[in-house]
RNA sequence: GCUGAUAUGGCUCAGUCGGUAGAGCACAUCCUUGGUAAGGAUGAGGUCACCAGUUCGAUUCUGGUUAUCAGCUCCA
């Protein structure tokens, strides 16, 4: 007899040779017909898994869990392989993982699947669940898994088994007519798969790398009810109606012509919420102590030699001559804000010096990267650079992500920080990496943040954290990073005069929040689907007269509005006023003030939300007190 | 940059098996003065992305270019 320690910890009793399945089976039916995999001491295993003599720690994996997810999803693509390989036997099997929000497989075939391919597979996958044929697990040893492949004319998965680690397992799983390299674990049998459906079709290039053979990678997902699927399909279409090049564009917020592929225009609805993210980001910097500085777009070849782009950055930079000498459009704001510091010597009485810049760059990213704002070949970073000590440096770093945290806060934006490592191609000294990194990783333990580590990602300069903003399918993008600069200090010999008397070379921090003023205007669009808080939004409010009788009422009511600083418009076309609200509403204009006979005669308006619909009637300058108290405390 | 797809009035899309194009919305004018998500009539608006080729004739076929989209890669 062995004991299982489940999740809750209470104990089940077991006796030797029996599997995960009877276990779970014998706590409840229930949770056995939901259980895709189990978690023994820590391990994914397959629920036929026989558990250990000696007792484990078990638990239950359903889809409600990311791993069991990954399991189900995982056995649908070797579903999905099957089916291709049925319909197209000499498809070569690269890889087939489950991924965020459902699995992919990547083949090699001679020409690109169709959708109607695509539907044939999936018909086929659908077939191949019905046969509801058990999945085997077999190992091999090196030398027969690589000519149990060779025979199959698999050559991508005799490199796959040829590079796996001595001494590891060499698995394979098979289901019916189909045998796959796979470490597993996987569901019970292809039945357990309930609803699938393939969702894109793609290039992909084997392992990534564009030099390798162009691969067809195929998108499918997978749920346990049709139910769920359809409800996730259904996410995915309201989520393209939330996308940020649609909305910029139904709203007039920016354009991005032929004329200039990756830079952006920004159209007058479009400015108003630039400039007012701007004011606000002067008012919370000016309040967390920073000083604002604004250094030249185009700055000489030696600056940008001495800084490193010239040799590390180049392929990114444009670059034009000026009287004969060769100059470079800043890709990065950081060695002007040197410059600014070298300019003159400095006391330790000064730091923590926080010089901030809203700073245009430009880098040339590849055509196939532009996508609408989030990412762009102009943009201009919210950008900081704080000169300290070292002694300074855990308080600060604490300072910046309390900035961090209001101005997310402030949008209802979650976040992950990442905490990126040295790489392996790095500058400077392993104590200084160490000890930075453990100053970054103390600062936000202290603050009671988790963090996922990434393990040699950092830059070449010096470790960083990066704050990942979740858009509402789910996506996360890269806006606030904290990077520290050990580097950039040494180049441009920056040096303050402490206490001692003696110079020291200070420490850098390179911090942005919004990232790109850009990209967080996409990232806010999709997020609020167009319908910002009131104090972002580019028209505030609209005056809308029931008939030219109320003509002169109305341009009153607009002049109050206006004579507050409210972005207030007057719309007193000749339409019907249910085809002014209409427009308001799909505007996402946040009020829609009507007047009518009614309000003339009393002296009031008559308010409709965007959200909430007819408010009722209210006195007109007291109405517009309420609103710019809205804005004034940026209501979210 | 690579692979694939796409490119028709301001927007969303039809269409032409090769004979220079159409709808709805938006826009303009007029009628209507209407109370919380589309009142009516009339009208204007397109070198069918660009450059070549084939053809008597190309928006349609072929090739190239550019841009966009989906990915790969990269990144704020």
């Amino acid at each position: 007899m062995a004991e299982a320690i489940l999740k809750n910890k209470n104990t089940v009793e077991y006796n030797a040779g029996e599997t995960a399945a009877d276990v779970v089976g014998r706590i409840s039916q229930g949770l056995l017909r939901n259980t895709l995999a189990v978690m023994i001491n820590g391990e994914v295993a397959a629920t036929s898994t026989v558990l250990p003599a000696e007792g484990c720690e078990l638990t239950a994996l359903t889809f409600e869990d990311e791993e069991g997810k990954k399991v189900y999803r995982h056995t649908a693509a070797h579903v999905m392989a099957q089916a291709v390989k049925r319909l197209y036997p000499s498809a070569k099997l690269t890889i087939g993982p489950a991924i965020d929000n459902g699995f992919y497989y990547d083949f090699d075939v001679e020409t690109p699947f169709t959708p109607e391919a695509c539907e044939a597979i999936e018909a086929e996958m659908k077939k191949i669940i019905k046969e509801a044929l058990p999945i085997e697990r077999f190992e091999l040893s090196r030398e027969d898994a690589v000519k149990f492949m060779e025979e199959r004319e698999e050559p991508y998965k005799v490199e796959l088994i040829n590079e796996l680690p001595e001494g590891e397992a060499i698995s394979f799983y098979k289901q019916g007519d189909f045998t796959d390299l796979c470490r597993g674990p996987h569901l019970a049998k292809t039945s357990d798969i309930k609803a699938v459906k393939i969702t894109n079709v793609t290039g992909a290039y084997w392992r990534g790398d564009a030099s390798n053979k162009m691969l067809q990678r195929v998108y499918g997902t997978a749920f346990p009810k049709q139910s769920e699927l359809e409800a996730y399909l259904t996410m995915v279409e309201e989520a393209k109606k939330r996308d940020h090049r649609k909305i910029g564009k139904d709203l007039g917020l920016f354009m991005i012509t032929e004329e200039g592929p990756g830079f952006p225009f920004f159209l007058p609805k479009g400015m108003v919420l630039k400039n007012t993210l701007i004011d606000y980001w002067r008012e919370v910097h000016k309040k967390y102590g920073y000083v604002e500085v604004s250094s030249p777009m185009i700055l000489n070849r030696r600056l940008w030699e001495r800084s490193g782009h010239w040799a590390h950055y180049k392929a990114n930079m444009y670059t034009t001559v000026i009287d004969e000498e060769d100059f470079a459009i800043k890709p990065m704001n950081c060695p002007g804000g040197m410059l600014i510091y070298g300019a003159e010597p400095h006391s330790y009485r000064e730091l923590p010096m926080r010089v901030g810049e809203l700073g245009l760059v430009h880098r040339h990213e590849l055509s196939g990267a532009l996508h609408g704002l989030f990412r762009v070949r102009c943009f201009t970073q919210d950008d900081a650079h704080i000169f300290m000590t070292r002694d300074q440096m855990k308080d600060e770093i604490k300072n910046v992500v309390k900035l961090f945290d209001e101005v997310y806060n402030l949008f209802g934006l979650e976040y992950q920080i990442e905490l990126s490592t040295m790489p392996e191609d790095h500058m400077g000294e392993l104590a200084d990496w160490q000890f930075a990194e453990e100053t970054l990783k103390a600062a936000i333990t202290d603050m009671g943040k988790d963090f996922i580590l990434n393990e040699g990602d950092g830059a070449f300069y010096g470790p960083k954290l990066d704050f990942h903003l979740k858009d509402c399918i789910g996506r996360t993008w890269q806006c606030g990073t904290v990077q520290l600069d050990f580097q950039l200090p040494e180049r441009f010999e920056l040096e303050y005069t402490g206490e001692d008397g003696v110079k020291h070379r200070p420490v850098m921090i390179h911090r942005v929040v919004f990232g790109s003023i850009e990209r967080f205007i996409g990232v806010i669009t999709e997020h609020f689907a167009g319908a910002f808080p009131t104090w972002l939004s580019p028209v505030q409010a609209v005056v809308l007269p029931i008939s030219e009788k109320q003509d002169e009422y109305a341009a009153k009511v607009y002049g109050i509005l206006k004579d507050m600083g409210i972005r207030a418009e007057l719309d007193n076309r000749n339409e019907k006023i249910g085809y002014r609200i209409r427009e308001a509403q799909l505007s996402k204009i946040p009020y829609m003030i009507v007047v009518g006979d009614k309000e003339v005669a009393e002296g009031t308006v008559s308010v409709r939300s965007r959200k909430g619909g007819d408010l009722g009637a209210k006195n007109a300058e007291l109405f517009a007190a309420e609103l710019k108290e809205e804005i004034t405390a940026r209501a979210k």
